[in-house]
DNA sequence: CACCAGGTTGACC
DNA sequence: GGTCAACATGGT
């Protein structure tokens, strides 16, 4: 697994992933990003620093029409705009959810509205900095080509039992097989990969 | 015009 | 226990 992450790295380079200037900002992000670009993402977080929404009590209180229209470029943006505020609150009344262990901390997150096992993640590892290996839609695909299948759990165990408990490797690791998905993995055909002609585990 | 994007939910079988 | 449409905008 290992093996995979060095050809990644070497095709691609250290990539500076989830850029931003809380673990906050980190948590709003993982919401707005989902099925949507991240360029989108990033106007709508500009939108919210500009009118100083990117904390969780203002947030919390916004008017959600408001949001709405703040965050309308990433799509989905009722539900989001509800999940957020909810997600704000949360977040404004539990100022220290981060120094819990990790199951306890990825539970809670998975018991809010909006917070799958991706997104809670996401949340643990860029946000809370704790080791909890993230899989997307693109490691799945690039699991299936390595003939690797199976549910997130599945492909979660392979990833965190074969490499070092090591946060910056999982946040880096994640990050190369995105881009690399982007670049090369089609929904339904892959091109010019780097992994599957000599890539074993 | 069709398809995809750094998913999640609730309804239905 | 799994599958699937709905959610909605913006870019190629």
């Amino acid at each position: 697994m290992k093996n995979i992450y060095d050809k990644l790295l070497c095709e691609l380079g250290h990539k500076n992933w989830w850029p931003a200037d809380t673990p906050f900002e980190v948590v709003i992000g993982t919401v707005l990003t989902q099925q949507t670009k991240w360029e989108n993402v990033e106007r709508a977080i500009h939108n919210l620093k500009d009118r100083g929404l990117m904390e969780a009590e203002p947030l919390s209180r916004v008017d959600a029409k408001e949001l709405e229209e703040l965050i309308r470029c990433t799509g989905f943006y009722r539900q989001k705009a509800k999940r957020l505020k909810i997600i704000s609150s949360f977040f404004h009344e539990n100022p220290e959810i981060f120094e819990k262990p990790i199951s306890e901390l990825r539970n809670v997150l998975l018991s809010l509205n909006g917070v799958g096992e991706e997104t809670a993640d996401s949340i643990v590892l860029y946000a809370a900095g704790k080791p909890k290996f993230v899989i997307d839609a693109y490691t799945k695909r690039i699991c299936k080509c390595m003939g690797i299948e199976g549910d997130y759990g599945k492909l979660q165990y392979i990833f965190e039992r074969s490499l070092p408990l090591d946060v910056p490797l999982y946040k880096e690791f994640h990050a190369l097989i995105v881009e690399y998905g982007k670049k090369f993995c089609g929904k339904k055909r892959c091109s010019d990969c780097i992994l599957v002609e000599n890539g074993k585990m």
